[in-house]
DNA sequence: AGTAGGCCACTTTTT
DNA sequence: GTGGCCTACT
């Protein structure tokens, strides 16, 4: 395809200089559709930043004319910095590069006269979203037991990302025509508050440039040179959105790879690569194999696992880094045993000169952060926790983020009920209820009810009506009113301090004196001091920040302290040593994604990303008991972890290194899941066995069995499985411990055997009074850890 | 109107 | 184990 001729020559040899021959063609691909597979350490990003700085640079394109769309913040962020460091000063302005949601704002707020809000629009985010549905709830005097707010949100994020309206919700029961009704409601809701969810930016941008032929023609004219990272990550939505940015110059540059593919909870269809490459008939498409992070070893396990999913690219990665260490595994007796290891195996490390920000620790869900935190803690090793509702989600954040967008947007009902009575100031319900009501029989704003009241005081014809809570109303008003007004003048700095000031709220927030107020403070002030980042671009922007960025993207940047992080927050970046724990069934792969194939295919990508983080060291745990909901469960390893190739991986023994906690009890001859073991009845030989018979550990069964048990059985006991889930391993007809034996358990000391029974399934559950703690207790015999003393 | 105590859902993953 | 929310009491 040629280029565009009469611009400045290429710099073909300062490009050749710094790409492979791949990552070359890439960048200086030419006019029409280019797609780009790009596998983990490829060097993807230095595509994508190459390609800007090439059409600006060399081929002399006008940054406004590029539109560069990422699915993260922090990508976006990335990007820009390498872009404008490979630039001149100034270069770049004008290029439009943000994420799919931040750059739909934009459009939105640009093109607003075609839309049902205005643009000062405030955007929801799924808090608000589900107080708004809870309201509706309540109007329709539902039960909110049978629809559950956070359920009918998902059902209504999930028409809307399919692009299904109110009147088109598919209604098979009379359950889905109820929560069509809320549907419809909700997004009445979102108007009257002149809000739009985190679904409607793409929506409604996509209804724009489609139904609106001024607005396609505006953009669709503009943008010359699409470019779009992580397209294996895009849903319908995004897919459309960039076939109208592109609809008019056709030239697409997308970067993806299937294989890391992991949003599909959020409509993301990996196969919208396929459907790339057919529809535009793909002119070029360029394979990037060579990897420049890790060791040879651990691509070896990573392909091992990714090659068993189906529907993809085969791609064959290699590096000229060498073969590296053997991957680590460790089997704990339980979530604390694998934290310990994790922790004592980095400070090992760091005796050896390792630094502490050459670690993370990556897992399926942020609830298994916790027993991690606590391990560092008792270490006393800082650490670093990405993500997991840090600042703002925070109550006390986004209870003063209510109060400026209340600011920013008075109709906007959903933070004026948060706010209206905080602190308490005498406005209850009834107040909330009546005035909702008055509201609506005169068809306008709670807020400007408020601010007539405000206004006219005792003259209002709200007066008399509002009775006794008319006062603390008034009260409310006036303060609403003065800041509205401060608001045309004040930084929003200084907004946010006079708010502060006129409810007092450092006074009800820290009341109380406890540490944690001190935090809570901390965090009002955090918030004020990154106020003061948009000093000159206003309030307005400073709300768009705080909906679309997230605490993923805050980053503590530099801190020398190991990185915890789950595999999602941890897509895009690389360590020298990672560590991926909680390698068992039911965690990763997520019990959740047993029933559905391409589940259980994005929970292996989940691992296979986790994998490819690595740059030399690799340590794959587990735990065979886990604690969850506070009762614990047994555990079977990962059905993962038999993809991984044997000969590349070494097993650490218990305490096998230096600094252990010295905790395990001695003597104890349990079975692991290990990789040493010969004997026939090693987890290996047993899981191959378990799922090959296709049993499933279903989340029906996790859910039922963990009920159970919370009724008072001994909390360990998996006794209650049903034979089919039980592993072969402890199937038996002779028992090991007789009535009348001295046994010893870890936990609850000496004891003596009762009785002993086989159940059908072949499991021997023994009954032993402990005699230190004065209990009796019936256990596993399979998972107790019993020595017998006598 | 405000608060204390009990109940129960929560745990995938995030823009 | 915990936090949010409902209920019943002050």
């Amino acid at each position: 395809m040629p280029l565009p001729s009469g611009y400045n020559p290429p710099d073909m040899n300062g490009l050749k200089n710094e790409l492979n021959e791949q990552q070359y063609q890439a960048v200086t691909a030419g006019l029409g559709q280019t797609l780009v597979l790009a596998g983990p350490g490829s060097g993807k990003t230095r595509v994508l930043t190459h390609r800007i700085a090439y059409l600006i640079d060399d081929l002399g394109v006008r940054p406004y004319n590029i539109v560069a769309v990422t699915f993260t913040n922090k990508a976006a962020r990335e990007m820009k910095n390498r872009v404008e460091k490979m630039l001149v000063a100034g270069q770049a302005e004008g290029l439009w590069l943000g994420t799919f949601h931040s750059i739909c704002a934009r459009i939105l707020r640009r093109e607003a006269q075609y839309l049902p809000v205005d643009s000062n629009f405030v955007i929801f985010d799924v808090e608000d979203q589900v107080s708004l549905i809870k309201n509706i709830i309540k109007d329709l005097n539902l039960n909110d037991k049978l629809y559950r707010p956070n359920q009918v949100q998902s059902a209504i994020s999930r028409a809307k990302n399919e692009m299904i309206t109110p009147k088109e919700y598919l209604i098979k029961t009379s359950r889905d025509q109820t929560i069509r009704d809320i549907y419809e409601r909700y997004e009445k809701g979102l108007r009257i508050s002149n809000a739009v969810d985190f679904d409607d930016l793409l929506l409604l941008a996509l209804y724009l440039l489609h139904e609106v032929p001024e607005v396609r023609e505006r953009y669709a004219r503009r943008f010359e040179y699409v470019l779009v990272d992580e397209f294996q990550d895009t849903n319908t939505i995004q897919y459309e959105l960039v076939k109208q940015f592109a609809s008019y110059h056709k030239n697409l540059f997308v970067v993806g790879d299937e294989d890391q593919s992991i949003y599909r909870w959020r409509g993301a269809d990996y196969r919208n690569v396929l459907r790339f490459e057919e529809e535009y008939n793909t002119s070029d498409k360029i394979l990037l194999e060579q990897n420049y992070r890790s060791t040879q070893t651990v691509l070896d396990v990573a392909r091992a696992v990714i090659d068993r999913n189906m529907n993809r690219t085969r791609k064959e990665l290699f590096t000229n880094r060498g073969a590296g260490d053997k991957i680590h595994f460790y089997s704990g007796d339980d979530d604390r045993d694998e934290a310990d290891y994790v922790v004592r195996t980095i400070q090992s490390e760091m005796r050896s000169g390792a630094q502490g920000s050459e670690f993370a620790i990556m897992y399926r869900i942020n609830a298994q952060s916790r027993m991690l935190e606590e391990a560092f803690l008792k270490a006393g090793l800082p650490y670093r926790l990405v993500g997991a509702q840090r600042f703002y989600g925070r109550r006390e954040v986004k209870d003063m983020v209510a109060f400026l967008r209340l600011v920013h947007n008075p109709v906007d009902e959903i933070s004026l009920r948060r706010v209206i009575n905080l602190p308490p100031r005498k406005i209850g319900n009834k107040a909330v209820e009546k005035l909702a009501e008055i509201a609506q029989l005169a068809d306008v704003s709670l807020s400007s009810v408020l601010l007539e009241l405000a206004a006219r005081e005792e003259e209002s014809p709200y007066w008399l009506e509002l009775e006794r809570s008319a006062r603390p109303l008034w009260v409310f008003g006036r303060l609403l009113a003065g800041w509205i007004k401060a608001a045309e003048t004040a930084s929003v700095p200084d907004l946010l301090d006079r708010i502060i000031m006129d409810i007092e709220y450092q006074e009800f927030v820290t009341e109380g004196s406890q540490e944690e107020t001190i935090d809570r403070w901390g965090n009002v002030q955090e918030l004020k001091r990154m106020s003061y980042d948009f000093e000159e671009q206003g309030l307005a922007a400073f709300l768009e920040n705080l909906a679309l960025v997230s605490d993923q993207d805050t980053v503590p940047e530099k801190a020398d302290a190991p990185t915890l992080l789950t595999f999602h927050a941890a897509k895009g970046l690389e360590f020298d040593q990672v560590f991926i724990i909680g390698l068992d069934d039911g965690t990763l792969p997520h019990s959740r994604s047993f029933e559905e194939p391409e589940e259980m295919a994005e929970e292996r990508r989940l691992f296979y990303v986790g994998i490819t983080r690595a740059r030399n060291k690799l340590y794959l745990v587990r735990a065979e008991r886990r604690n969850m909901y506070g009762s614990y469960d047994a555990q079977l390893p990962s059905r993962f972890l038999k993809d991984v190739p044997q000969e590349l991986v070494e097993e650490d023994q218990a305490g096998s290194n230096l600094g252990r906690l010295g905790r395990r009890s001695g003597g104890s001859q349990r079975r692991r899941g290990g990789w040493d073991s010969n004997q026939q009845d090693s987890y290996f030989d047993d899981w191959d066995n378990d799922y090959d018979n296709d049993s499933m550990i279903t989340w029906e069964s996790v859910q039922s069995r963990r009920a159970e048990r919370s009724q008072g059985h001994a909390a360990i006991l998996p006794s209650d499985q049903t034979p089919s889930q039980q592993p072969k391993r402890v199937k038996k007809t002779e028992p090991t411990y007789r009535p009348g034996m001295q046994v010893r358990h870890a936990k609850f000391g000496e004891g003596v055997v009762l009785n002993v029974v086989i159940e059908g399934d072949g499991e021997e559950t023994v009954e032993i009074f402990f005699t230190e703690i004065k209990t009796q207790k019936k256990l596993a015999a399979s998972f107790a850890k019993l020595d017998i003393i006598n």
